[in-house]
DNA sequence: TAAATAGTGGACAATTTTATCCAATACAAA
DNA sequence: TTTGTATTGGATAAAATTGTCCACTATTTA
């Protein structure tokens, strides 16, 4: 469904936001081991997430990443897909023909885009903060 | 969504099956045209559809591929996909954690679970033989 | 201003997926 | 039974994705 970087991606914000909520930054370190993932290559996504303006990342000592917490309930999923994976998710055809409409559909046209209109909707109503907020309260996982 | 494979799987099915109802078997090379994919690679993906007797194989000359009209509509979507992507569709978790379930689910467990559910749904009741009849009369095309 | 800390960016490596090549096999027809 | 045709299977290769390494920059604190 996603790439594996978006996973990445959705996981660690999803951390970073439940962090920010208790005023903590978190390192790339602490990223990583939260939702078990290679560091160096989570470092990767998570700059791809700062130059998309969803989350803050600070150098030097005292630094990290964090969310806004006053912007937080604005971030949605799909913004975060949208940065990693980019559009192929609302607009690719699902049997993978580069122009596959309306007017010139592929067989399963139809059919597929009630699927993608649904997982459209679920992704541009589903915000981080209730994510994190779930997370928090240790009703859902990050690892295993 | 799905593999390039079984993208490629899915609309080669379609097609044989087309020319299955109108009692033509198909070559490799037939296929790989109808559908615009690389014919070596094609041929892999054919094999598995033919060793999980979705699609007939003969060899020698009048040989070529080619589907049972009489079992073409117990054909379903699902069958393909499980055949060259596995269960994955269906049972990985959308953040790529390997133990998610309901018990410890991750944090878009439940947004992902409907949009699956929707999603299998729609591969067990979609057939090859009402997609093939499609794309028969001009309504649907397969490459492009 | 020096030292320590934390993210950045670029090059590189491993893995997976996609794609190709070709000799072998099976089969139908003459 | 020979010949030609079409799929099969194994070895490779190319491309994309995933993952690693390291020197550099920015920033805070002493």
């Amino acid at each position: 469904m996603f790439s594996k970087a978006c996973e990445y991606g959705i996981r660690a914000s999803i951390f970073i936001a439940e962090q920010s909520l208790l005023d903590r930054k978190v390192s790339l370190k602490d990223v990583a081991e939260a939702i078990e993932s290679p560091s160096a290559y989570t470092s990767k996504i998570l700059q791809r997430l700062s130059k998309s303006n969803i989350i803050n990342s600070d150098k030097g000592p005292t630094g990290g990443f964090s969310m806004d917490k006053s912007e937080l309930e604005k971030v949605k999923l799909n913004s975060i897909v949208y940065a990693i994976d980019g559009d192929t998710v609302y607009n690719g055809c699902g049997l993978g023909l580069k122009k596959c409409n309306a007017d010139k559909p592929c067989p399963v046209h139809n059919q597929f885009k009630v699927i993608r209109d649904e997982l459209k909707k679920m992704l541009e109503n589903t915000t981080v903060k209730t994510l994190a907020m779930d997370y928090e309260k240790g009703l859902t996982f990050l690892k295993r």
